[in-house]
DNA sequence: TTCCTAAATCGATGTTTTCGATTTATAAAA
DNA sequence: TTTTATAAATCGAAAACATCGATTTAGGAA
């Protein structure tokens, strides 16, 4: 009725062979079986595949041409079942990273370490908030977030912690806050602010912060990149706020810790929970938590 | 323990529709038949290949990857069994062909003629958009394609001039502009027009020749099916724009050609390239070629 | 919560594959 | 030409397998 790959296996076995009974044995079937396969797949193609020749057999010109076809059939199938192993072995493989700014600084690291070691897996990396990052993981847009999350309740989420991280000041070694061990939200007053906008949930973190505080800050300068900001506080006329572990490649920049409850965050690894995990992501993660230690 | 092509068949219904029931009900076997053999395949392949969320499935990683050897695999032997149909002397086979509207006349003529020659090969003729034809040729669900195509650049797709047509007003004899020998894009304005819809590439095409003209023409009434259209023109109250070669059936309508540089278009057949070609398809574009000249 | 629907699982059934034995056929040897 | 050896086809029984219908499990909707 249907053709099978049974029957190709055996066809080309025996097409190779020239010889049912030897290419059975190959098989580890019987030649009668053998015979009768190929016989049911000759009656599903409508058209003879060997030329009985007495005790000899001989490929028709149907047989032939559908030699090849059987073989390039085989091979696709075989190296669709190769990838999948490569899969397995982490020798292919596709891995989507999404990420708020204030985690870049031990992404990159795990990053650098998960490419070295496995150089085969693409991996994309997504800035945006985490309100947006949780979005896309939900629609299989990234395979796993990296915020300041702590989960909201329900298990469809997988959140694994990662570090903590203090809201701090950030300010030119050169200025005179640079120097101090610690800063309250009501010193902050007084000082000029470059602040991350709103898209930035630092941003949203830190109004929460100095509103527990009972103090009203508002910025100078709002900007919507990180780095930009970072450049205008590297200028030391500005100052900004930010978790510490925003801070690098700026070795000029301080960060002053901010004196409040509440200010210190847990840094998260999210995935979702009750769907296959990849085995790329099982292993970023494990690297992810060296480089967060 | 070895995949089958059945497993293949199953799996491939079943990543397409999304849906194990459906999938089943389309291939005449239970759920419960079609869950297992997908079990099957995903034990032999040491993969996930759906991820069951609750009651939803979703392809994994290591599915989606496979779903294209899957499907290149069956789409293998298939080409093969095809080889060996041909072999038998088109006594048996099917040929499906896709076509816009615009091309009806020729392709009435040519499949007539086919099937008088060959009358056991099933013949489907399918209509659509040009780039729905083109989507469907990539899918293999069509063997060529009929339309005013003058291919993409690349060499994935052969293309055959078939005949040249002219978009022309149609308009009804008892009209005074069905008794001119031209018409230009100017002097459409003051008519009454019905227009296909912007499904239709003629009206794309013919919204172009106007744009260069530098005239604007809107229509009175816009109508997705070319019969229809045909219909109210046959009334006498309406014009409407369409290649002078859609006009057979209603022997009271008169073409007058739209009077513009590249108011002529060349109808093509187009199929794929480097993939073996049906016999079928080849005594086809023979009588194709003929009926167009 | 209850109801609805989709996938997984289970045991029974029917089909298909396989096997071993036998038959048929033919090429080579006597 | 007969005999012998060997290879493919065929046959009936046995094993393996796919399929079914019924049931269970579980998520999503009302």
């Amino acid at each position: 009725m249907f053709m099978e790959l049974r029957q190709l296996r055996y066809f080309v076995r025996a097409a190779e062979m020239q010889n049912f009974t030897n290419a059975a044995a190959r098989l580890y079937v019987t030649q009668s079986t053998l015979s009768q396969q190929i016989k049911q797949l000759e009656d599903t193609l409508n058209a003879p595949l060997f030329d009985r020749l007495g005790k000899r057999i001989r490929l028709t010109e149907a047989g032939s041409l559908f030699l090849e076809y059987a073989r390039k059939t085989l091979r696709d199938a075989e190296e669709g079942a190769q990838l999948l192993q490569d899969l397995n072995g982490l020798r292919t493989g596709r891995l989507s990273v999404g990420a708020t700014y204030g985690i870049t600084a031990v992404l990159v690291k795990a990053i650098a370490d998960f490419s070295r070691q496995y150089p085969a897996i693409k991996i994309t990396v997504v800035y945006g908030s985490t309100n947006d990052l949780l979005q896309q993981l939900y629609d299989f847009n990234i395979d796993c977030m990296l915020s300041f999350f702590s989960g909201n309740g329900d298990d469809t989420l997988a959140v694994h912690p990662l570090f903590s991280a203090n809201l701090s000041l950030i300010a030119h070694q050169s200025t005179d806050v640079a120097r101090q061990k610690k800063i309250t939200p009501a010193q902050l007053s007084d000082l000029p602010l470059v602040l991350p906008s709103r898209d930035f949930s630092v941003r949203d973190y830190f109004d929460q912060v100095t509103r527990m505080a009972d103090v009203d800050i508002q910025p100078v300068i709002e900007v919507n990149d990180i780095n930009a900001i970072l450049q205008l506080a590297n200028t030391g006329a500005w100052h900004t706020i930010l978790m510490d572990t925003s801070l690098f490649s700026f070795p000029a920049l301080k960060a002053v810790p901010l004196q409040s409850t509440h200010s210190r965050r847990k840094a998260t690894m999210v995935h979702l929970n009750n769907i296959y995990q990849k085995k790329a992501l099982q292993a970023f993660q494990h690297g992810l938590m060296r480089s967060a230690r």
